[in-house]
DNA sequence: TATACATATTGACATTTTTCAATCTGAGGT
DNA sequence: ACCTCAGATTGAAAAATGTCAATATGTATA
């Protein structure tokens, strides 16, 4: 069911939510533990802990587990592949530029 | 039901979905005509409209008509935008590194 | 004008994603 | 042991998205 740009897919639909987007700004000043997220989204603590996987999930936040708190944080290393990924994605390479254009039909 | 994050969500839902991506792959090697990719994507003429359509209105991709054919290729601009948001969206700026962590409850 | 062709749009259905209430787990503290 | 708190998981419903058949639109050609 998943072909070959399943993967990258996935790494993008990290980006895809507007909450999930936030927690990202949320988490640019530095780590943060999810119920200060929590403080600032207008969503329930079981979405929260949903979009916090997905985010885990694609290699973009880190968490980190102390006592009954997680920190979370932007990974370095994440954020670069998604960064290199988007810009392997969007980089055209022209062999040949050719002088005028394929024929249709 | 758009908040301040509702435009880049739009922009990275356009690299969420498998076969848009394998639109970009095949855009890579320079502008391409429907035609053309429906000949190597596995879906049907309106399916592919549908995620041109999402493509060309993120402005990762831009189409051009000309005649019966509408040509589409990456928009240099639209992709660097992107790159761009996805950049500043996962750039830590700590202000200020704190020796101990912040307490939590 | 009539026909054929390329693409877009519509409408309906299937799949995926988001969301929350309820519950579970695990870490402290009493 | 008991209680409380932080966070994860489950299950079900709602919302968004992807898909295609049928149809519409617009362009060229006979």
């Amino acid at each position: 069911m998943e072909n070959r740009h399943g993967k990258s897919a996935r790494v993008f639909k990290a980006f895809c939510d507007e909450n999930r987007l936030q927690v990202l700004e949320l988490l640019q000043s530095g780590e943060k533990c999810a119920c200060v997220l929590l403080e600032d989204l207008k969503i329930s603590q079981p979405t929260l802990s949903h979009h916090m996987k997905i985010l885990c999930e694609s290699g973009i936040v880190t968490g980190r587990k102390e006592g009954k708190w997680t920190h979370y944080s932007i990974s370095n290393e994440g954020a670069q592949a998604a960064q290199a990924l988007l810009t392997s994605l969007t980089t055209v390479t022209v062999i040949h530029e050719s002088a005028g254009e394929a024929v249709c039909g």
